[in-house]
DNA sequence: CTTATATTTAACCATATGGTTAAACATGGC
DNA sequence: GCCATGTTTAACCATATGGTTAAATATAAG
């Protein structure tokens, strides 16, 4: 598998964007990001993998703790590979603002 | 399925990124969209509905030619999820930044 | 009406994913 | 040494994913 395809992978699941939301606040160790949600340790302890494989997050051990931080990089690349669709949305958008515009101004006329 | 999994979800196969690449570029129809790849017909035919599923296109029949273009929306709203964490990694390339200013200045000194 | 073209649906298969529980491993404290 | 704590690994299960081929559907063209 590709970096990205890993990275958005990884990104697919609301439990681990949920962990990356946490980890962007500070570090924190498996225990603590496991507490929010209702499944088991080890469940928890898989996601940790796919995000780590992805290389979203970086782990240091300490003693019996194993100390998890964001890493963003991949994060960076995505949206790079995202921001690629930028012209075209804002195209989008700009017909959007313009329809709105018009809209306003026409029940400005009606009103 | 939250319509953030849908759009990561589906952004995660290389094929339908490959998909999308090409739809930035313009209007396709199904056959157009499957040349490319050396897989079947039925296979492309998935795929365009795991992004038709997360709204990251739009289908027109016109006869019996399927008409695809890009949504952008879902890939907007995926962006916006991923610029939370500008802050957290434009922090770390700043540092970079001002350790290779650093590092420039010191080999300035050294040359 | 028949045949060709564009595409989907159905049925199937192998592997991946996301969860479980039970056991193992590693460290810290008494 | 023994027990508690933090975390992973193993084995298992159900469902999802990404592919296949064969058949069905819809439209166009002769």
């Amino acid at each position: 598998m590709d970096a990205l395809d890993r990275t958005f992978a990884a990104l697919a699941d609301p439990t681990r964007r949920a962990i990356l939301a946490r980890l962007a606040l500070g570090e924190a160790n498996v225990g603590e990001l496991a507490a929010p949600f209702e499944m088991s340790l080890p469940a928890v302890s898989k996601h940790l993998k796919v995000l780590e494989g992805a290389g979203l997050l970086e782990r240091q051990r300490d003693g019996r703790l194993h100390r998890l931080s964001l890493k963003p990089q991949p994060m960076q690349q995505a949206s790079r590979w995202i921001e690629q669709y930028r012209r075209f949305w804002e195209d989008r958008f700009d017909a959007l603002a313009l329809f709105l515009q018009q809209t306003t101004d026409q029940e400005d006329e009606d009103g």
